[in-house]
DNA sequence: ACCTGAACACCGTTCAAGT
DNA sequence: ACCTGAACACCGTTCAAGT
């Protein structure tokens, strides 16, 4: 035992990320351990300590992978869109949600202790798909609600989550509500203007 | 050892349910044991499986009682209220949960496994609260929009969970904004039909 | 310097053994 | 019939001991 040195920091770390997204992606977040990673990757248990110092921070770290992968999917199907931009950013935010439910639960599942700040790395990352929402809600909005923006992505995000997150967790199934996306769909509108189409 | 017969089965439910919720409105879904809960009571572990069968559901009960408490405030907090009902069920919504924080996002941390439905009764909490809000609804609407009600109400129950959800787990907090309370009652006059005052 | 893995203090769950 | 608690298979976390 001892020094190994097969990989280096960087690539251990790299290591773990990636086999430990694909953990939490099948099993869930109440089901994923750090010891079953250690065990994949070929690595003991201490060395995820060693790296990561937390369960904790090796969370934050499988978490903001998600909030990658979301940005660059979101991103990614809005490209060459000139139509109904925010109605497809809506439903790429779902479809996201849907096709990887265990990790977006995850992100929402985990809590840092009381009072206590995610990292700024992670916190950049939830930034980064908010600045992509309010510059779809402003290219959306009429020219003199441009100041709206900001305060209006927010809380339209707060209104997509919730029922995304009602939809993945079946408390709309309870409810009878087939099609969440719609209803989405349909608030979004509220908020930003459908009811006087554009100015 | 062996049979004690101190309480009745009702009793020790009662019992564990009530020391349960306590405990986790104090610590949290993630930090709750049932073990604890068994040694504060002043009985095995066991006993709490003879009567539970399962940790799943305890923490079933454990969430129901959070949604009949909270179902209960909502319904107090509208006694006699004949303006802006709408208005004091949505902050009433918000008050509860914050008070409750721990108990309240408990009922969104836990998930049963994957197909599995929650049993009737626990269904049956969640409508309870969900036909307190349709009633709500059904009354602010003008009278040819009452067939709306209940798609409606799903939909603004998705939108106040989401802004209370951001608000309790911080995301709201990493995004500057300060009003979740005033984003989510804009966003259901949004929907209700705040832009033609009443008809 | 890096990595290991035994040791510790917890879990949920089961079930033979007591009264 | 009811309740116990040891036993089991897991956790996260620490840290002395190896190379």
């Amino acid at each position: 035992m001892g020094r190994r040195s097969d990989h280096s920091r960087k690539e251990l770390r790299e290591m773990i990320v990636a086999e430990g997204h694909r953990q939490i992606s099948e099993v869930g977040f109440a089901r994923f351990s750090a010891r079953e990673v250690a065990k994949r990757i070929g690595y003991s248990i201490g060395t995820i300590y060693n790296v990561f110092g937390t369960h904790d921070q090796l969370i934050l770290a499988l978490n903001g992978r998600t909030l990658e992968l979301w940005r660059a999917y979101l991103e990614r199907q809005l490209e060459g869109e000139t139509h109904d931009r925010l109605k497809r950013a809506i439903e790429a935010y779902f479809e996201f949600a849907v096709s990887h439910r265990h990790a977006w639960t995850a992100v929402y599942d985990f809590h840092l202790p009381e009072g206590v700040q995610a990292p700024d790395d992670y916190q950049g990352k939830v930034m980064a798909i908010f600045d992509f929402v309010v510059a779809e809600v402003a290219r959306q909005l009429p020219p003199e609600r441009t100041g709206e923006a900001a305060a209006l992505a927010r809380s339209l995000l707060a209104t997509v989550h919730g029922h995304c997150h009602f939809a993945l967790s079946g408390t709309f199934e309870y409810l009878g509500e087939t099609d969440p996306v719609g209803a989405a769909l349909a608030r979004a509108k509220d908020a930003v203007g459908g009811r006087e189409p554009s100015a």
